[in-house]
DNA sequence: CTTTATATATACAGGTCTGTATATAGATTT
DNA sequence: AAATCTATATACAGACCTGTATATATAAAG
């Protein structure tokens, strides 16, 4: 990928995160990124397609990581489930943190029918999945249930610590996801 | 209060909850509420204003709504913080329900220095008080931290059924409240 | 050296948005 | 009937936004 590329993308991703995504002209991002509106249409057909773009990239960034993280340090299922708000308050709390897209891009684009918020939709699925497969391993009863119910943890968690860095919102989110996945494990 | 800025208050928080409040210009706002601009800005000083407006009036209406419901249906301050999220549920799920303001408008707001951004702040903050305050008076040790952990769920819950009516995210969420309030009673 | 590819600089068209200015209609009060 | 208050109708200024057009610089490749 060209570096001029990379570069409005990193750029994007952190404007669109500290000054909101319809807050944020093309102008400011191309000011920033030290380039020009001509080069950043090159790349991208229309803002919508950089935003599309940048949703994207953050949540694989975040997915391969997340998988990894699990995979490598951990073997039993059971203990994955048990693992993961370890690595998410890690990836939370990392300098290179610059929150989720998905969980404001919903907020940012309401209307169904817009492709924003259909991808956010669906990639705010698609974590909640992977939850409850992790759960499903673990020999959880409801594991769909239990997905649901760490993803609103999960996502008012990254909210409040976007809203104010070191909030310690996240640390009690993960001692409520631990109550919630022994109480569930148990039946 | 006049009944014409009575009706753009109301058009307004259905149009800021349903379209987003930066994607909602006050010429769609007149027109839905069948005025002008000259007398919105008769009534209001400033599209911000309106949006401040329309936030206090929302939280007013819930707080009032909720502290009602749970002084006259329970005596027992035990029983106010099990029957918190029962009530949440009929709120949310009642036809009337138009989203809670705050948890949207900070997303569309996050520059911190933002009037409208404090203000939901602040009153994310005071409900998250006022659960504190119901988990101190049923004598639970760590009040700010249960009252963290539950509200997490209650934004949570509330954006999700916001996203999506009756996606079941609130019955899900109310369940998980009830573990962990049981989980810090006993300590 | 010349061609080609990539990035810059700048200007602008067309649209939307907030907020205001001006003129008018209807209704209530004096 | 005259004066006053409230709401309407309409137009517009000024700002901002996306996306494009035009001309130029720079650097690598043949």
């Amino acid at each position: 990928m060209s570096t001029l590329k990379n570069k409005i993308l990193i750029v994007a991703t952190d404007l669109f995160q500290t000054r909101g995504i319809n807050s944020t002209g093309v102008d400011t991002i191309v000011a920033v990124a030290g380039t020009t509106k001509m080069t950043l249409y090159k790349y991208f057909r229309s803002k919508e397609d950089l935003i599309l773009e940048v949703l994207t990239t953050g949540h694989h960034d975040f997915q391969t990581w997340l998988s990894d993280k699990l995979n490598t340090n951990t073997k039993k299922p059971s203990e994955k489930l048990q693992k993961l708000f370890e690595f998410i308050e890690e990836w939370v709390t990392s300098p290179n943190f610059r929150g989720m897209g998905f969980i404001k891009a919903s907020a940012e684009f309401p209307n169904e029918e817009n492709p924003v918020h259909q991808l956010s939709s669906e990639q705010s699925r698609q974590f909640r999945q992977y939850i409850s497969s992790l759960a499903s391993e673990a020999n959880i009863q409801d594991a769909d249930g239990l997905a649901l119910q760490l993803s609103l943890l999960f996502e008012g968690a990254v909210q409040a610590e976007q809203m104010k860095r070191g909030s310690g919102a996240i640390k009690y989110a993960k001692k409520a996801a631990k109550i919630l996945i022994d109480g569930a494990s148990t039946h």
